[in-house]
DNA sequence: ATAATATGCAACCAAATGGTTGCCTGTCAA
DNA sequence: TTGACAGGCAACCATTTGGTTGCATATTAT
């Protein structure tokens, strides 16, 4: 889970996720096109995002295709979000109970 | 968003909040506790958190109080981790027939 | 076979990050 | 009023991070 959420805290790593949620299997070349970053940074974080289980990559002859996991994100939804849902209101009218009291 | 992402993107930040959300409006010294960490590491990442807006902090005489914002997690939620649920079974499928295909 | 294409590997670099120590300031209680 | 307690500020440090360049390797097309 550590390593989904340092994955994610990059915002280049989100925009290539991004790109291949708009189109699955991409090759390297193709998911460096118009990025304004060498292929070899590109690689490193396409690395990061498979380590974190983000990204699967398969070889296919001398291209290497990129597919979306979706499962870390939906994880990261349904364990970690949905915990700070509950207790979301409570909070929520803590923060305004004590935002009003600033003005006193 | 950005800021968010990377606020949580270090787990004793995450732990922070997890312990506001378990009690809400604590003091420094209060999340101090039981930290391996000095005081003045707590102080910088809560800066984070409070400039991500994931906790804003009231004081009060000498103690500084922070409250838990929930609303950027409800975002992370809404606006991206629900994005990817759009399409996660049509990805979910395609990575299923890549990891078949390794087999032939 | 050979050239072009797609990717991999390694060394290097600057800047950001997560942490420390030391000292200063403000507030409450004896 | 004088400690003691809660917190703030700044300088410093090691490691990680995001990026680069240069070269090597593997596959495809001519």
């Amino acid at each position: 889970m550590d390593e989904v959420f340092k994955a994610l805290a990059d915002a280049s790593r989100r925009s290539l996720l991004d790109r291949l949620h708009a189109r699955n299997g991409q090759s390297l070349n193709e998911l460096c096109e118009g990025l304004a970053m060498t292929r070899q940074a590109v690689t490193k974080h396409l690395a990061i995002l498979e380590q974190a289980n983000l990204v699967m990559a398969v070889k296919h002859g001398r291209e290497k295709l990129h597919y979306l996991n979706p499962v870390p994100i939906h994880q990261i939804g349904e364990r970690w979000v949905r915990k700070f849902e509950r207790g979301k209101l409570a909070a929520l009218s803590e923060l305004k109970r004590q935002l009003e009291k600033r003005d006193e």
